[in-house]
DNA sequence: CTGAAAGCGCTTACAG
DNA sequence: CTGAAAGCGCTTACAG
């Protein structure tokens, strides 16, 4: 709010209806004990003053502020490219807001360890809890967050080992599945784009073993060979892909831990002459818009970041009200989606 | 903060390091007269409780709460997948970093019209100020942010003709340098791909307007056969295309009002046997990350949206401090980035 | 059903 | 350089 003007408090109010301004609190927060008629009064002075209360003086009598933080301990830069993310990060504010809360954004600015962002959201000492995207490097960040008493949730696995509260989608299943549906069509060799070897989060590890898994379920040893490391950016899905054209026992299908890598490894096959399916099936995971609208329509798994977040912002806010948590760790659908490019 | 420790208050370390509250209050603002060791012992009794100010009680005292507000009259769905939004977004967040300021995220959930963002961030009345989309429906939350007071700058034109703070590219600029591009390659007949035609935003009519101009300096006269809407996805740039394509006389290059259609405007052309530029060229707008990795690597026009966001940013911190403006409009330079799709 | 008192955790003049 | 007082705008028991 600007300085300019006199701010419109619940004094105002109460002079303006004739009523002591606790009658005013009352009535702004919808409590019983109240004449029908104090109460048009009150409610006739609030529209004409153009009162709203003061979510500051608010939050320190009630020691409960009706905000969220979200903690994301990247660049700012870098999250926003996140597909996956994004749709969790917008469903969490509808979450939100469908409950008067408002969304925090603590992101990592810049080049540091992503630590500043759970710093600056301990440091405002504002919020009622918070949501915070798990990396490996989040192990000093939630420590910060136990030792000052937060609740929080994360977004994706136990990478730290704090063993709170964690949802994310079932990567290991839908990568099974995605194995199985290449198995199924015969491939024997299905050569993988995993994310980067360093860092690692949950998620690709994962999938890494639902892969191996189904593998193991069709009788097939894992060939190292067959895996290469891309950074989930789709230059890095080509590259890897010509790594994996150069090998003496080529793959005849290839399983990319994301969707951009799936699409530079089929620019990468047709441009290097191959048909895709036919000569080589690929498949993708996360269904991200451009997903379906590639070309082929690109075989993916679907994870649903919506849900994600959904049932992440749910259990935050029973946190907050102390109700109880059915179970602290919720593992979401992912499903497998057929297209043309496999 | 959850409520199951006691809080550690100002009070508290007063009580440890043997000084008044209000001699911590100094330390913790940076004020000058205290002395080195009186400070020293402070800053140690903050350090052994771990205590941290409360941002409520400090906004209540101090008028200011250290928060902007960023409101976004559309779905969080639709925000989310906007590139250059989010790297106006994640410019402003940086910003608001570097001052200790925190974002607060205000999104229009739902059907609704938009008017929801402003509402909800006024009904908080947390933030010293805010940023807000500038959208055609914006009039109403733009009079509802002056009544109340707030300061607010706009990213985008002056829709609604409050005539506040504005800040934008140059995209009339942009469209025309675009345009003489392809009337230096020879063309005459230019296609145009535009925006949705209802609800028109400042932005494109400015594109247009460009367009118009250098066409006009080239004393060419505007064919209106040769504009066709789109509503800036990649299917709606196709079935663009499909319709100057079917026109008895066809344009030799497409002008896009932004990247994702001038993409699907591409693969429209290739599925119909035509080269890329050879036979028609293609321009789009905004200089998306994928433009350059786009096959061809698109001609586009960059406008930074990173620029946009900072600019705004540091603007509405001027006005929070009560800072002089220079300018209440700034427009920022777009630039033509020539690739091979042109 | 309504009012008076105390307090939330800070900051801001004002003394000394 | 440091402390005592008042106040920011609300809510929360407690009376009546």
């Amino acid at each position: 709010m600007t300085g300019s003007k006199k701010r419109v408090t619940i004094k105002d109010v109460a002079a303006q209806a004739g009523v002591s301004y606790q009658t005013v609190s009352r009535v702004i927060n919808n409590q019983a004990n109240v004449t029908e008629k104090t109460r048009r009064q009150v409610q006739h002075a609030i529209e004409t003053l153009n009162f709203r209360p003061n979510l500051a003086a608010r939050s320190l009598a009630r020691r409960r502020s009706n905000i969220i933080g979200l903690i994301v301990p990247y660049d700012a830069d870098y999250l926003f490219r996140d597909p996956n993310l994004l749709a969790q990060i917008s469903s969490i504010d509808a979450e939100a807001n469908a409950r008067g809360y408002n969304l925090l954004l603590s992101t990592a600015a810049g080049s540091d360890n992503g630590l500043e962002a759970y710093e600056r959201f301990v440091r405002n000492q504002v919020a009622d809890g918070a949501l915070v995207v798990e990396t490996a490097a989040g192990a000093a960040g939630n420590q910060l967050l136990n030792h000052n008493n937060y609740f929080y949730v994360s977004l994706g696995y136990d990478l730290s080992h704090t063993r709170k509260y964690f949802v994310h989608a079932d990567d290991r299943r839908g990568a099974g599945e995605a194995t199985r549906h290449l198995l199924q069509k015969g491939h024997r060799r299905i050569g993988i784009i995993n994310g980067p070897p360093i860092g690692a989060v949950g998620a690709t590890q994962e999938r890494l073993t639902g892969y191996m898994e189904a593998l193991a379920e069709a009788g097939i040893i894992f060939d190292p060979c067959l895996m290469v490391y891309g950074d989930y950016t789709r230059p890095s899905g080509q590259r890897a892909t010509e790594k994996l054209l150069a090998l003496s026992n080529p793959p005849t299908a290839i399983f990319a831990f994301n969707d951009r890598m799936a699409m530079g490894a089929i620019w990468k096959l047709k441009s290097a002459g191959l048909r895709v399916p036919e000569d080589i099936a690929v498949v993708g995971f996360d269904d991200i818009p451009a997903a379906a609208d590639f070309s082929p329509p690109l075989t993916t798994v679907r994870l649903s970041g919506v849900q994600v977040g959904r049932v992440a912002a749910q259990m935050l806010f029973k946190l907050i009200d102390g109700e109880p948590i059915e179970s602290p760790e919720v593992v979401l659908p992912a499903e497998l989606i057929v297209r043309q490019s496999s």
